[in-house]
DNA sequence: ACTCTTACGAGT
DNA sequence: CTCGTAAGAGTA
């Protein structure tokens, strides 16, 4: 029998609203329940987030036309979540919710109607396709995009002969087992003992103990100090409370590897979560945790917001890390949301990093972090480094003579050389041989650069690509040359100088998935003589105890962007780039090639660890009255029209008062001006407290949605604690 | 975001 | 006078 529509809730609908809707429906929902609701003419999810004792006036009161669920989907702790991402990065309600459930829970996708694939005609370049010819990665894409056209699942895909089942990467109901293995080891701390140094297990020891404080931990540990290990530990004492733990990670390609060692050394099967496991894979791990049966999870940025039922820590490694923040849509920052996590759950939080954020280090000086150094080990060498000064030195394919000399005695010595380039492809730009015309994209304010296999012109920023020959963009003369050094175009150039050394190239073109970096990184450390060659991917990845010279082709590269972190970002990279040398003994020399040998940065990293670097730029910052002695906060419109951007922004900065304590820049472009055919400009808002400048942000989200007419085609929004101008 | 409504210009 | 694109408003 049919109950009647008896309650009223408050749904988050999914659209980019900044408001919730009233619905009526059947008595006895809860907060955090997916819904179907009729919205104008259409029907969406949304997630009721109230329930109502009487409805607004003037509305046309309208009913829920589903609840696909019994319970709610979203535990309360994550509808709290939702909400203060909304209120905090000033993002519509419905988009905050949407983002806080796993993609294959999202009812409110557009289905088309379509169900069988054989309707579909997916047609590639022009030809039919048929799935089941083809194999490896572009059957794989294939299949994600019939998943995406069809409705129909993995499955039912197989069942047509496409795709092969996702592997149970998860570890289920062995927890109780793994407790059991573990109560035949000693006490913790004594226990680590056995495994770990003696600084490490001073530092155990001190976490231990601020558990049952709530301030975050910060963990300045060097390259090569071994702050996994400690990881480690602490998340084992939390798995034998039985409580579970969160370890988030840059990027998706670490976390093979760190999963195999927390597997290895815990003795136990480790879940993922990252943006390469297929949207089932994600939902049954989400699904796991929320139901505690998932301990411990590694996981990428988006993993911050999946549902627990007992988080008892959390810890954000290499916590500087700019992958952290999202560049759309609700635009957060992971290692700010795991701050509020915890603090949300009473659980321990521990910040790790070789080059802590300034935002960290300051935290840490005003005692809201407690701030822990873990040095090298001492069985590890020094490391020497110097500047190339490249105004007094020839150079050939960006090398310089005594960069040269060094590479051929280390490598006589049969030993491992670094290069560190951080421009991939074979050359960063093109020439016009006819009149010199260096060439862009035609979207983006950005040059072309060039690739080989196959031989292409490339946009690093919105994907363009043309097969040469290409016409100039100034005469129309084909007669376009490669200009400046690409890791493809020195890897080129060692095979010929270097022909019976081995080779490796480690960037985004030639390490394209987690298997080609285990094994590019095992041929590297089986130990023979050799050079590796790379852009920051070198940075990120993995220890080469074998390298004993590292050599910076370009440490300028840095130095001359307008964007005030771009120092901050050279002297992580720089200190991240050394760290992965000179281990175990042997001593190691890095040697940085610039034409700036006077410039205060480079003189500093010379001598100088990261820390005292940091304290610097710090003062610097100070000067200059930017974050963290300030909090920024922008707002974009994008518009294929750059005057209407640009309005936009203007009328907005007219009509919003400022409270004194709020400075305003702009509306300028974008260091972007044009990207993807889109002019881009910004109207940055600066303050020394944040609540003035949140009251700025809502009175701009209710001058927008209230009456301030908005173009067609222009996009807008509001960026919290921006790190990309 | 999406879709339904209204506005205006070229074509019959 | 009708069809087609374009800008505008509203979603409970």
């Amino acid at each position: 029998m049919d109950v009647p529509d008896s309650a009223l809730y408050s749904v988050a609908v999914f659209c980019p609203l900044h408001q919730t809707f009233t619905y009526s429906g059947p008595s006895g929902l809860q907060r955090g329940q997916r819904v179907r609701v009729p919205f104008g003419s259409r029907q969406l999810g949304g997630v009721i987030t109230d329930t109502l004792a009487l409805a607004p006036e003037g509305i046309r009161l309208r009913a829920l036309t589903d609840v696909p669920d019994e319970h709610p989907m979203l535990p309360a702790d994550n509808c709290a979540l939702a909400e203060w991402l909304a209120r905090y990065y000033h993002a519509p309600i419905g988009e905050a919710y949407e983002l806080c459930l796993p993609a294959a829970a999202r009812p409110g996708l557009a289905l088309p109607a379509a169900r069988t694939i054989r309707h579909l005609s997916l047609t590639p370049r022009g030809r039919a396709l048929d799935p089941t010819q083809l194999r490896g990665s572009k059957q794989q894409t294939l299949v994600r995009l019939l998943q995406q056209h069809s409705q129909l699942t993995r499955e039912e895909l197989k069942q047509e002969g496409i795709g092969k089942p996702t592997a149970d990467t998860l570890c289920r109901e062995e927890l109780a087992q793994w407790t059991e293995q573990q109560a035949s080891r000693p006490e913790p701390a004594r226990a680590s003992a056995l495994t770990l140094s003696p600084a490490q297990n001073q530092l155990l020891i001190e976490f231990l103990n601020a558990e049952s404080n709530s301030t975050p931990q910060l963990l300045l540990g060097a390259t090569g100090s071994g702050k996994t290990e400690l990881y480690i530990e602490w998340a084992r004492t939390i798995l034998l409370q039985g409580r579970q733990c969160l370890i988030l990670l840059p990027e998706i390609g670490l976390t093979p590897q760190m999963v195999s060692r927390f597997s290895q050394r815990l003795g136990m099967t480790t879940a993922q979560l990252h943006s390469g496991m297929t949207d089932t894979a994600r939902l049954r791990v989400w699904q796991d945790l929320a139901h505690n049966r998932i301990p411990l999870v590694l996981g990428t940025r988006s993993a911050v917001l999946a549902p627990f039922a007992d988080l008892g820590l959390i810890i954000v490694d290499e916590e500087h890390d700019g992958s952290y923040k999202q560049q759309d849509g609700v635009r957060y920052h992971a290692r700010d949301v795991a701050l509020w996590r915890a603090r949300q759950a009473g659980c321990p939080i521990l910040l790790g990093s070789a080059t802590p954020a300034l935002e960290s280090l300051q935290n840490a000086r005003e005692r809201r972090y407690q701030r822990h150094d873990l040095p090298r080990r001492e069985d590890q060498g020094d490391v020497a480094r110097s500047l190339i000064d490249l105004n007094r030195h020839a150079v050939a394919h960006g090398l310089s003579t005594p960069l040269v000399t060094r590479m051929d005695e280390h490598l006589q010595q049969g030993r491992q050389v670094m290069l560190f380039l951080n421009r991939r492809g074979i050359a960063p730009s093109m020439i016009c041989d006819a009149c010199g015309t260096i060439q862009h994209c035609p979207n983006c304010s950005a040059y072309v650069t060039y690739h080989e296999n196959p031989a292409r012109l490339l946009c690093h920023h919105c994907g363009w690509s043309h097969r040469p020959p290409y016409p100039c963009e100034h005469c129309a003369e084909t007669r376009l040359v490669p200009l400046g050094l690409g890791t493809a175009g020195l890897e080129q150039y060692l095979r010929q100088r270097w022909p019976d050394t081995a080779i490796w190239r480690i960037d985004r073109d030639s390490i394209r998935n987690p298997e080609d970096w285990a094994r590019v990184n095992s041929d590297i450390q089986a130990g023979q003589s050799g050079i590796l060659l790379g852009t920051q991917m070198l940075a990120k990845g993995h220890d080469y105890p074998n390298v004993t010279l590292t050599g910076i082709l370009d440490a300028d590269s840095g130095l001359f962007s307008a964007d005030f972190r771009a120092f901050e970002r050279t002297a992580q990279l720089l200190t991240q780039v050394s760290g992965r040398a000179g281990r175990r003994r042997a001593r190691a020399e890095i040697l940085l090639q610039t034409r700036l040998p006077e410039h205060p940065l480079l003189n500093r990293f010379l001598t100088s660890d990261y820390a005292n670097l940091a304290s610097h730029l710090l003062e610097e910052r100070q000067q200059a009255d930017m974050p963290p002695f300030s909090h920024l906060a922008l707002l974009r419109a994008d518009h294929p029209d750059e005057t209407t951007a640009l309005a936009f922004l203007s009328d907005l900065s007219r009509i919003l008062p400022l409270p004194p304590e709020v400075t305003a820049v702009g509306p300028v472009p974008a260091l972007m001006s044009r990207r993807a055919g889109h002019y881009r400009m910004l109207w940055l808002l600066k303050s020394t407290r944040r609540a003035p400048l949140h009251q700025v942000l809502d009175s701009a989200v209710l001058t927008v949605s209230n009456g301030m007419k908005i173009p067609g085609k222009l996009s807008w929004g509001i960026d919290v604690d921006p790190i990309e101008f």
